[in-house]
DNA sequence: TTGTAGGCGTTATCAC
DNA sequence: GTGATAACGCCTACAA
């Protein structure tokens, strides 16, 4: 088979219903001003001939397209996954499609996957990351509505910001594991992010409040030792800037020896599913990232409809808690 | 701040640079004959205005995107996301770029998202899925070239496709469970798709083999009941249509009081990260997840220049066997 | 090396 | 209800 074929173009169309481009325009797109008749007509040539409207062609007419694009830090952590489907729902709901962009957790592959849907003249822009450059969503808000689901410090006012409040969630974290019985704690983070950073004050300022001093540790991705040194150290308690990071301190523990939640009651972030679904079960902050998925559309659609105002949403943390902080509380073990 | 300003178009560059603007296009794309000194105040004027080609304007004139669209059945599951990560590497070694459309596991939205990537005129599609009806894919490759990295039973010509060997690597579990000792095996699925009747059938083979009928269990997703009934079934040794579904059955087991590596040898598919960072280790068989990602680009390419005749890659799966196969072979433990 | 004149497939604006 | 015709922003001859 087959040297691909040129698409089909309207104006084929057209010809085959015996009318002109402009109606056979009208009818496609269901505007009123057409005889049922002869809308009937273009839809079937359409249909036979395999009509696809060209999408370029109309946003260069039209001025907008439909899609909104939504960038994505790292399709691999599941925290993600939960806004997509969430900005998804709303989006269809809406009337609007949605293409992803992968920024595989680098400023510089996120920034790039903005500049490529900012060419494809997306309707608006979700960024799921706090780690797009500031003058990239600058210019970006530029021609564009863009909403960013996550941290920002000093976010512009051209931009909607829609995040989780994570100091408060990492104080809950904290009180947690206080009230679990644990005396030494450790907050251990694979990331540098503003999201990292806010969830370290929150835990280190429950912390002060009570008089102890909380171990850090950041642990660039992949540095098991370091993580292994943690665990060594005495802290009974930690919590993980997310549950990726919270599975990652089990595998350590488990290759040396240590049985984490019997030694260490550990917190995640995020309430992934990951959270429910490993062994043991994973204490964590949720999130509602559907939801915060939903409000990104919206600020997007708002901004379309002509709001200049910033958007500052601030989602309430919740501690879902789970058998790995239940060692020290020797009471019923959640599951 | 800032009702949305029109995007800079190349006029407005040219006019800035005090030139024409097939000058300035040509200057822009880095095309020889340009003066040198032309050229650097094209880019300065572009650069001062913040000039971003619009995409739909010169895939209209130009006929191709650079981009490609990749559509990839379910975020969720980190297989895609290896995948993905491929692709995204072989696209930029080509200079080209690469968009994502979620098809959140369902035939109709996979098909919306081809069709969206085909309406955006991307240069290729990827297709990460067995799901996406024969129909759309036929059409799609009318126009476009079109890779499928998944299992489909029957492709069409104008389709390439790449998958692992299923049924091998079903056997591979098969026989290793078989190996360490397990007498009466079940295969849990939560899917219908061609890829897990494959795995079925390469299990299901083996087994018959050596004179065993193994017990099979679809379980439509979410039902735990169905899932622990297997582990009261008797069955020691199981092989799970993937990652994700065996460490859900580590859950499930966990919640019913059953330890499941210890009660029944589990495998997983795919050899996911998840596989690694579960507790026990997962034994999984591997697919060369990147190597496949980089391959449908590279068909992509090919078809792109001229190639007709179809690609069926098929890559050998790989066991990698960790502790949750271990328990029955009491052996080194392997982490 | 530079500029001019279409044309790509749609939509929008007018006439008819 | 229907049909010309002019944009939209870019690229590609071709001419200067």
């Amino acid at each position: 088979m087959t040297a691909k074929r040129r698409p089909v173009t309207i104006h084929e169309v057209a010809a085959r219903a015996g009318i002109s481009k402009s109606l056979a325009s009208r009818a496609l797109r269901g505007e009123r001003g057409v005889a049922d008749e002869t809308r009937r007509r273009i839809h079937t040539a359409a249909a036979e001939l395999g009509y696809r409207i060209n999408s370029a062609a109309r946003s260069l007419a039209h001025g907008r397209s439909g899609i909104v694009g939504v960038v994505v830090n790292d399709i691999g952590n599941p925290h993600f996954a939960g806004v997509v489907a969430g900005a998804e729902l709303e989006a269809r709901e809406r009337g609007r499609r949605v293409i992803l962009g992968h920024g595989a957790g680098s400023p510089g592959e996120l920034s790039r996957q903005v500049e490529t849907l900012l060419e494809l003249r997306v309707d608006g822009i979700v960024v799921i990351s706090s780690w797009v450059p500031r003058e990239v969503l600058e210019t970006a808000a530029e021609t564009t509505p863009v909403a960013v689901v996550a941290r920002l410090n000093d976010p512009l006012d051209a931009v909607d910001t829609i995040a989780g409040d994570d100091v408060r969630g990492a104080r809950m974290a904290a009180e947690h594991l206080l009230a679990v019985g644990c005396r030494s704690l450790g907050y251990v983070t694979r990331s540098t992010s503003v999201t990292s950073e806010a969830r370290f004050d929150g835990f280190f300022a429950a912390l002060c409040q009570i008089g102890l001093e909380p171990v850090v540790h950041r642990i660039p991705h992949g540095d098991d030792a370091a993580i292994a040194e943690v665990l060594h150290s005495g802290v009974d308690g930690i919590l993980a800037n997310n549950d990726l990071t919270a599975v990652e301190i089990f595998r350590v523990g488990r290759e040396h020896g240590i049985d984490v939640p019997d030694r260490a009651a550990t917190v995640g972030y995020d309430d992934t599913p990951l959270a429910r679904l490993v062994t043991p079960g994973l204490t964590s902050v949720n999130q509602p990232q559907r939801a915060m998925g939903r409000r990104a559309i919206e600020c997007i659609a708002e901004r379309q409809e002509g709001r200049t105002d910033p958007v500052r949403a601030l989602y309430e943390p919740k501690l879902v808690v789970r058998a790995s902080t239940a060692a020290f509380d020797r009471g019923v073990v959640p599951r």
